[in-house]
DNA sequence: CTTGGAATGTCAACAAGGCTGACTTATCCT
DNA sequence: AGGATAAGTCAGCCTTGTTGACATTCCAAG
C-alpha cells in the first residue's frame, strides 16, 4: 500500500503516487480553509455560523424544500438542523409554510431579509471562487470539478447533480 | 455581481458566470464531506476526532514541529490544539521534547503507535483520493490542484508549498 | 548582572454545533 | 381504526472552537 505504481504502470500512473496523493489531501485542506474564510467573517459576531450558512444556501437554491430533504442534503440530525432552522424562522430570515398537499410537510423559504444576507455570504465566496477560477483558467477548472466530483459518496453525488442543472 | 461576463469576454469567460462558480462551491462542500469520511469513521468510537487526525497527520509530515509552528498550520488557538496535544501524550501517540537550544520550545513526534494510527488513517484517505484521481486522470489532476491553490489564503499557501516539496 | 518584556506552553471555563434517545403532535394512508 | 410518516421538542452528551489568566523561559537594555 506504500506506492500504487504497481509494477505495470510506469511513467502513465505517477500522478497516483503515494506523494502526489497526500499533497492532493493537504491542498484540500488549506483551500476548503480558505473556501470558508470570508462567509465565517460576515457571520462573526452575527450569533450565526457556518451551520446557518448552509441552510440558508440550500434552501435558497431549492426554494419551497422541504425539512427532511434539507436534513438529507446537509447530512446532520433533524435535532441539529431544527435548532439552526428556529433561529433562522425566529428572526425572520427563513419562513415555514405547512404544505398544501401533505400537512405534515413544511415547506422553507428565504424572506426578504433571508435572500440579503444570502446575497451576501455567497457574493463573498463567489469572489474568491471567481479569482482562483481566474487564475486557474477553464481547463483547469474542469479537473477540479472533475476530481471533486469523483471523491463524493454516491448520496451527495445525486443531491449535487439534481441541484446543479436547476438553472441550464 | 450577477453575471461575470462583462461586455467584452463573450464565450472565452463562460467558466466565470455566477452558475459556474455556484457549481463549483457545491462541489467543494460535497466532495470535503467524501474527504473526510473515511478517517472520520475510523476515528469514531476511538475518543478521537477530526482535531486528532490534523494534529496526527502534520507531526508526522513534520517531525520535531513546535506547538507554534502546528498552530499556525492548523489555524486554531493554542489552547484547542492544547487539549488534542494533551490527550494524544497522554495516550503515547506524541512524544512531546523540550527544546535543546530554547527550552521553552516543545518538539513533537509521533511514537510508533502513533505511526501506526497515522498510517491507517491515511491509507483510508489515500484510499479515496486515489479512486477520484484515477477516475478523473492526470490532466483533471492537474486542474484540481491548481484551482484549490488558488483559493487558498496566502499564508496556507505558504504551509503548503512548505510542506509539498519535502520528498522529491 | 539584573530586570522587564516577549515568547512558549498550560489550565479553566464557556459557546457552537454535532450527536443519541425519548417523546408529542399532526397527518396520511391502508 | 391503527400503523407509518413528517416535523418538532427536551434533555444531555461530546468535540472542538473561543477568551482570559498564569507559569516558565529567553533575551536585551539599562
Amino acid at each position: 500500500m506504500v506506492d500504487s505504481q504497481g509494477g505495470q504502470g510506469g511513467q502513465a500512473l505517477l500522478f497516483l503516487t503515494d506523494d502526489q496523493l497526500r499533497k492532493g489531501i493537504e491542498a484540500m485542506f488549506f483551500a476548503y480553509r480558505g473556501f470558508t474564510a470570508d462567509p465565517d467573517r460576515i457571520l462573526e459576531g452575527m450569533a450565526y455560523g457556518r451551520a446557518h450558512h448552509r441552510a440558508i444556501h440550500f434552501i435558497n437554491r431549492s426554494p419551497g424544500t422541504t425539512v427532511n430533504n434539507l436534513l438529507s442534503i446537509l447530512g446532520v440530525t433533524k435535532q441539529s438542523l431544527n435548532r439552526v432552522l428556529r433561529s433562522l424562522i425566529e428572526d425572520g430570515l427563513v419562513e415555514s409554510r405547512v404544505g398544501k398537499k401533505d400537512k405534515r410537510e413544511r415547506h422553507l423559504f428565504l424572506t426578504e431579509k433571508g435572500a440579503l444576507l444570502e446575497r451576501e455570504l455567497s457574493d463573498a465566496q463567489r469572489e474568491r471562487m471567481r479569482a482562483a477560477y481566474r487564475a486557474a483558467g477553464p481547463d483547469a477548472v474542469a479537473g477540479f470539478r472533475q476530481v471533486l466530483e469523483a471523491m463524493m459518496d454516491e448520496d451527495m453525488r445525486r443531491h449535487y447533480a439534481t441541484l446543479k442543472d436547476r438553472q441550464v
